[in-house]
DNA sequence: ATATTCTATTTCATAGAATGAAAGAACATT
DNA sequence: AATGTTCTTTCATTCTATGAAATAGAATAT
């Protein structure tokens, strides 16, 4: 089984003209990400300055992607649109993975008493795509889907931990650039908040959420760049860097089962 | 202010070749529908088939799609992917029309005790987008973002109850192909259920789901095809047809109350 | 009220991108 | 090993995506 990487730089790319295929289909998705980012409706006029692209071409862009519901209008503004719901929902019904996490992070949660959870890598961030909270729930509410930096948390170092030194320049990069780290930020910085090598879990205290402890590993998936994590993360008052650690174990097995029913399954 | 409808037909158009407008990017989402509808991973040549385009095409547009981590692979196999997630938390935190209702959802909802919906219409189908429990919560689990069909439902048929015939004969057509209703289901039936001119609420009793009645109105929204509807739920046990239609003019109030706040601002 | 500026939309000619046929790999099955 | 299937690449052609420019429509200023 093969765990086919992305093909070129996404939608984090510094700015060269990319590769040459489905160019339109690229810009649209442009359009759609910015659409997220500016988390408020968004003229036409502004979406085609931010995107770089003509005014007919933006139209006809966000005309389209209305018809599918992926984008919505009111007056003159543009916003996302309500089809994004449902396919959140066949994502978190369907996905192997996730439907294969949810009770290995029940049982995690239940043996330990931390609260579990499951982020996948998107690009140069992370996303929660499950959890399952143990005996005392953290008290920030669920951020389900919100993008976290990989700079930050164990189950965002966890994921860095093995890449090569050119992707560390990038996640730095991606990590100033989307505002989660401050300009001055360094590879060798962030090098060294990372797990030593040889070591398979990352643990972080205060560092994404202040009083919030966790610990990490990664989810094997055969390569140097895994991109999926599975954390145990706890609020101070109930834990201690000790007792998190003693769920490390049990924490990596739970990763190793994960990993080897995705092996298993042919879908 | 003016709602804008779609332009064609969307996703659920019958087969005839569309209007000009970006054919590459509307064919790019009918492979992201099918991709959902298929509720699992599918190989390149069943899309390919399903959605009636060749293999390097749609080959093209799964890697661009896979790139912006809207489509994961995994062997031979592709899925919707995680960058869904992001998109439907940014729907759900910054839509105007999402955020504006959840205050007064909350507020009928503790003053009727009872659990009240907002739906929004997509295509010939209606999807939840938020939800405030009462005093009896509702025993199902959550269907947010589920496709529902318009054709059941208080919530379904009260944004049928203004529109044209031409209209619910594609709504009949609709509910027929996606197996929401028998094969012989006709736009006269489906008139019947539907309130009778005049009336600005519907109800239902045991209609989508057994056990549960709900009252829905409208949200105004200017034209004779309302987008959204705002309803009241709950199971048989803890409220009458009576009691629910009790709610109604406390409903009324909650989806004028949004439709003008919507109004008002201008984003 | 009228002029002015900004924004959105349509039209249209052109470049170039999207497309499928066919060949070539890779993979699975016999 | 041999055959059939599925995936991927290549490439010539067509048609579509594109932006300039013109037009229409809002918003703002005068």
């Amino acid at each position: 089984m093969t765990v086919t990487s992305t093909h070129s730089a996404g939608s984090a790319e510094e700015g060269g003209p990319k590769a040459g295929n489905m160019r339109s289909l690229s810009r649209s998705m442009e359009v759609f990400a910015e659409l997220q980012r500016a988390e408020r409706p968004q003229r036409l006029s502004d979406l085609a300055r931010t995107c770089g692209m003509s005014l007919p071409t933006t139209l006809r862009i966000l005309r389209v992607l209305q018809d599918f519901g992926m984008v919505s209008q009111t007056d003159k503004s543009y916003r996302i649109g309500p089809a994004v719901l449902p396919a959140a929902r066949s994502y978190l019904e369907n996905d192997p993975l996730v439907v294969a996490a949810r009770p290995i992070l029940q049982q995690v949660a239940s043996q330990t008493g931390l609260t579990a959870s499951l982020y996948t890598r998107l690009g140069f961030e992370r996303i929660l795509v499950a959890r399952v909270d143990g005996d005392s729930p953290l008290r920030y509410d669920l951020p389900l889907g919100k993008r976290l930096p990989l700079t930050v948390g164990a189950a965002g170092k966890i994921l860095l931990a093995t890449v090569s030194d050119t992707e560390l320049g990038q996640v730095v990069a991606a990590a100033v650039a989307s505002g989660h780290e401050e300009s001055t930020f360094t590879a060798d910085e962030l090098r060294a908040r990372l797990p030593e090598p040889g070591v398979d879990y990352a643990y972080s205290a205060d560092e994404r959420a202040t009083g919030v402890l966790s610990v990490a590993v990664a989810v094997p998936n055969g390569t140097r760049r895994p991109s999926e994590s599975m954390a145990l993360t706890s609020p101070v008052e109930s834990a201690t860097e000790a007792g998190l650690e003693a769920g490390v174990p049990e924490l990596r097995r739970a990763a190793g089962r994960l990993s080897e029913l995705l092996e298993g399954s042919v879908y």
